[in-house]
DNA sequence: ACTAGATTTGTTATCGATAACATAATATAA
DNA sequence: TTATATTATGTTATCGATAACAAATCTAGT
């Protein structure tokens, strides 16, 4: 680490015998400047390891080159594989991916917004579609493209790439009744917390409500139900409520594994005794004995269509009006052995 | 969205009255301004949706107020952990981490790490100790605090915080051995690609040597393997090849859970028939049945570590030489089920 | 060789904020 | 009340690059 202070362009322009102008040309594609000249300058460049400071660049051309991302959780593989169809989809437009975590709280979500537009971005990805009152103006105010993703958001703010989780949830329950369970409960978090994950138990609930199924063999806690150890201790609850259970949709597939767990330990074969299915076609869910059904909702595809959107937002004319994409991701239910029903 | 163009911090100013230097001051705390004025410019502020730039303020200032972290993957919950003690770390000192993947690439590293150079981040911080050689000048001139992390270079650049992965290997050897296990398998990948798996697994195959053990029984491949999926059929050949095999180390707990898969699969009982440790202490080691025996790296300290070690190198005065800090984490052996040695 | 047109280079103003210094307004002490 | 210290505000220059325009150089066709 050398203290001296980083070359700037005239010092560049200084040794290479230019103006510095003609450095910012030379340093730039498809701008006009001789191959002599170029070279002249690279070298100069190199000599005094010069790096170009973009904060300076984006404050004259009003481009940062990056586009800021909200995410619930930086240790959920799901939102990881959007991050990376994200980072893939926007680096060919050479934007780059600022990232935020907001744990799952729209009070931090707020906050985290608020800070990453005084970064000026060239777009905005959030996730899902409930914000507090303040991050919806933020956002609308903001002046550049915003997604949601995640979500199918009633009032979108502007584009949209996601999925019903409401609809999630149904899925997953009319295949269980068509399966022939009976008895199904529920593993899954709380409205406050996880948006999503509630949508997909309201939806849940519902249908099994529709099949004049009974629907209180739910386990719920205040905080996400959505990693392994949660899924275990919320099985063991609802055997000790509900021993009768015979089928269990968990909020993820994490929580289904835990769940999963539970079972083997007391000696409960699933699916014989108990059906287990999960959410977000994690890798635990097609390699764990047995493997576990669950919804694939395509995190990768759900990061590469957002950045589509955006880079075809930035790529228009400011001229003809940009018109707000929806983009519905198709899930796809992976029917697994874990919810196997047994002939009896 | 909003087509107009963000207001500026003169905008605010005209609309209440005053200079813009006053509306930058009563903006930021610690600054001189009547709580009148203040109250006056706040108001104004709001009304506009005045979002202050922190580009053209990063200008002036010369800090830009972040961090930039290079990672090799984002999908891996170890690192995961580790960007999050970062970012709580450096959350109190107002500083935001700036994330990059490099995809196990020393190239992909190096361009990377010339990109964020760009940004100025106030630090760097780089996963490992090996880099291309221009990526290792790129870091050494570029005048802020750097950090490698998750490894012990011999030749460290700047700031290091990491554990020997070297010794993690012989130590989980040591351990198979004292167990009384004696044909000791490895899965793990290679050296091009993921660097301190391959330390693991030399200094693993180098602890064998030393007890005199056989160290033919490994697999590898050209890439990493890290995931369930490589394990699961990295284990399959392995039972081919060596069916004797008593005991086998992976490079992850994931491919530790999918090699126990195989074996499961197979009728082959975990630690009976095949004892298996992983490493990383991911949340599949703990709640897997039989849980695995794994390393823990304390992933999380790591994060925190190079965050102290980056808001002390910031907040010193520029007067007493930053001397370069070496912090080798503890890592902790967690013993478990999968490699329990039956007394036979 | 001469001129129109194309290409390369230079000059000046600007992006939006803050530092450094200067000045005005207010508070405090003698 | 006056002098002095303190606080609040304004002015100007600057951070490091690029846009927009201007000037200089080169190229090609007759």
């Amino acid at each position: 680490m050398s203290s001296k202070k980083a070359p700037t362009m005239s010092d560049v322009a200084k040794l290479a015998g230019v103006s510095s102008m003609t450095v910012s040309r030379a340093l730039r594609s498809g701008t006009s400047a001789s191959a002599k000249t170029r070279a002249k300058i690279q070298a100069a460049a190199d000599e005094l390891g010069y790096v170009l400071d973009s904060t300076a660049a984006g404050l004259s051309t009003r481009k940062t080159g990056f586009v800021a991302v909200t995410i619930p959780s930086i240790n959920n593989a799901n939102f990881a594989q959007t991050v990376q169809g994200l980072t893939e989809g926007l680096r060919e437009a050479n934007l780059q991916v600022l990232l935020a975590y907001t744990g799952y709280s729209l009070q931090e979500e707020e906050r985290m917004v608020q800070g990453l537009l005084q970064r000026r971005p060239e777009a905005i990805v959030v996730t899902g579609g409930v914000h507090s009152d303040k991050c919806r103006r933020y956002l609308a105010e903001s002046g550049v493209p915003v997604v949601e993703m995640w979500d199918m958001p009633a009032t979108p703010i502007n584009h949209v790439v996601g999925f019903s989780n409401k609809q999630a949830g149904k899925t997953m329950a009319q295949f269980l009744q068509q399966q022939g369970f009976r008895k199904i409960g529920f593993i899954g978090g709380n409205a406050a917390i996880d948006v999503r994950g509630y949508d997909r138990r309201r939806g849940f609930l519902e249908a099994l409500d529709a099949y004049g199924l009974e629907r209180h063999r739910y386990w719920q806690s205040d905080q996400p139900v959505l990693t392994m150890e949660e899924g275990a201790s919320a099985m063991e609850t609802l055997l000790e409520q509900y021993p009768d259970t015979e089928a269990v949709m968990c909020a993820s597939d994490l929580s289904a594994f835990g769940a999963m767990m539970t079972c083997v330990r007391q000696g409960l074969s699933v699916p014989d005794d108990m059906a287990i299915c999960g959410f977000g076609a994690y890798d635990i869910s097609g390699n764990s004995v047995p493997e576990i059904t669950t919804l694939d909702v395509s995190a990768l595809s759900i990061g590469t269509e957002t950045a589509r959107i955006i880079v075809a937002a930035l790529s228009k004319d400011n001229k003809e009006p940009i018109s707000a994409e929806v983009v519905e991701i198709e899930t796809k239910l992976l029917v697994r052995p874990s919810t196997e029903k047994i002939s009896s």
